[in-house]
DNA sequence: AAACTAAATAATAATCATTCTTATTAAGGA
DNA sequence: TCCTTAATAAGAATGATTATTATTTAGTTT
């Protein structure tokens, strides 16, 4: 039982090999346990809860292995983070509805205006999980700034 | 010169000493001056921003102040935090589009899965801020299960 | 298949944003 | 003006995350 759960689980691991190869990142066991880990679970698991579950496996294994890796995960986009995790909070005293562009590389946090006839919607799903206080919705990705920098270096 | 912003400034402080009235909170210098930096920057800045920025006009005030009162204007939505700043990363492998539902009571994360026809639209603009990796939408909230315990307290 | 090299890891220490503790102050009602 | 209690200041403590360094190993080359 349960082979059809445990074939879907080796095929996003098969992708995982293959994308590491890709990026040219070496496939680890400590990486494929540590993807294991988080695809296997629907509780958006931390850091901590991961390295436990992996420890069951490799009992050697460190945390900072954890952190490590889960973000050369993110990086690869094979996980995502919930919540951006910016090293610091950040606070916004305008409440005209708008986004967040959030720049992965340096932090940076640019407001995007929307245009007059665009709106932000709701889920038709979202009431039913409690009472809504706001939508937040970030935009993630490099800016212009990091972009550039990232084409001086190449030359 | 600059009156007109001044002015604005000024009629939100207003509003701040309504709703920290409304909301049963007291009326203090150091909320006034916080909310004041945090009003008037376009910068989305942290508190140890806003810390540097209150002690030029009150040199004793705390670090501790600054974060106790940022948290209290954002409990009466005079302002927000532009990242949830859960207190541990938690990290999702599913790549299949949906919103989080995030509860700011227990910080507890909930999938909100779109009906067929919906789908997550990137504003007109977000392009002009860099590449973008990915969009992240949460929605904010009490959860029931924190709503049922206010509610077993108050019986 | 053995040797090589750089990337990845383990162990542990360090960092740093945030929160807690305790004594003191002051806002707003009586 | 007094009183009550929320709010504050100062500094210590916490705890998630990151850095350091020596060691191991994945994947390539010989």
């Amino acid at each position: 039982m349960n082979s059809d759960k445990e074939k879907m689980l080796e095929e996003r691991i098969d992708f995982l090999r293959t994308m590491c190869k890709l990026k040219g990142m070496r496939v680890t066991p400590q990486r494929i346990e540590i993807y294991k880990q988080v695809a296997n679970s629907c509780e958006h698991p931390d850091a901590e809860t991961v390295y436990e579950a992996v420890k069951e496996k490799m009992p050697n294994v460190s945390v900072d292995t954890v952190y490590r890796t889960l973000a050369s995960l993110e990086d690869i986009d094979m996980i995502f983070r919930v919540d951006n995790q910016l090293p610091k909070a950040r606070f916004d005293a305008d409440k005209t509805p708008h986004h967040h562009f959030l720049c992965v590389k340096c932090n940076e946090v640019y407001d995007i205006f929307l245009e007059p006839d665009e709106k932000i919607e709701l889920p038709k799903n979202a009431e039913r999980f409690g009472e809504i206080k706001d939508i937040n919705v970030q935009i993630r990705g490099i800016c212009n700034k990091c972009l550039q920098e990232q084409k001086n270096k190449q030359n």
